[in-house]
DNA sequence: GTAATAGTCAAGTGCAGACTTCACTAACAG
DNA sequence: CTGTTAGTGAAGTCTGCACTTGACTATTAC
C-alpha cells in the first residue's frame, strides 16, 4: 500500500480545520475575515493555517499588514491518490479471496 | 462543496487507526493479532476498531471467541468523492479568477 | 506625530480522546 | 469439571493539542 498522506489526514483530523478549508473554497480570505465566522482567535487561526500549509491544503501571502489566504489542491491531490490506491488494491484483494472461494467450492458467506 | 466526511476525516485523523488500516490491508485479521505489532492493549484496539466500522472503514464479524476484522471501500470511496469534488470545484475557481485577470489585462502573479 | 488595524510570538490553560487496568463473560482444550 | 484464550465494559489516567492571553511589531489612517 501506497504511504498514507499524513500530514494531510492530521490536518483534516480537526473539524476547526475543515470548516477553515470550506471558507477558503469560497475564495481567499485574510486570518481576521476567518476568525469572525470560525468563532476562535486571530492567534488560533494562524496556527491551523500553518498545518494546512504544511499539509499542502493552503497557502497564504502577506500583502501589506493583510495575510491573504487560499485553498491549494496539493494536498487534496495526494488524499485522492491514496484513497484510490488503497481502495482499489483492497478491492483486488477481495477478487482474489472470492476466486479462491469458488475454486474450492466454499458456499459464499 | 459536498459536506466533508466528517466521521471519515475523524478515524483517518489518528495514526494508530491508521496503522490499522495498513494492517487490515494484507488479510482479515483478529482483534489481538492487531493488538501485538500496533503496540497497544486489545481493548485499544475494540475501541479504534468502532470508530473505524462508524466510518465505513472497516467491519468485523465474529466466530467463535475471535472477531475478524477487514476493511471495508465505503468509507474510503466517501473520501474520495469529497476530496475529488472539492479540488475540482477550486480549479474551476481558479481559472475563472484567473479569466477575470486576463480580461482586465493584469499581468500575472 | 497618535491611533487604529492586522498579524505574530511566547507562554500558559484545559479538555477531548487515546490509552490503561481490572473485572467480567464466552468459547474452546484437556 | 479446570484452565486457557479471545474479547468486552466500566472507570480511571494522562498527554497532546486546540485555544487563549498578553506583549509585541508592522502597516495604514488621520
Amino acid at each position: 500500500m501506497i504511504p498514507a498522506p499524513h500530514a494531510v489526514l492530521d490536518a483534516l483530523g480537526d473539524p476547526t480545520r475543515r470548516a477553515m478549508l470550506a471558507l477558503l473554497a469560497q475564495g481567499p480570505v485574510t486570518v481576521s475575515a476567518l476568525s469572525e465566522p470560525l468563532g476562535v482567535t486571530v492567534t488560533a487561526v494562524g496556527q491551523h493555517l500553518r498545518l494546512l500549509e504544511r499539509a499542502g491544503l493552503a497557502a497564504s501571502e502577506k500583502r501589506g499588514r493583510a495575510r491573504y489566504c487560499t485553498l491549494r489542491a496539493d494536498g487534496l491531490r495526494e488524499l485522492e491518490r491514496w484513497a484510490q490506491q488503497c481502495r482499489t488494491e483492497w478491492e483486488a484483494r477481495l477478487d482474489r479471496l472470492g476466486a479462491v472461494l469458488d475454486e474450492f467450492g466454499a458456499p459464499p458467506g
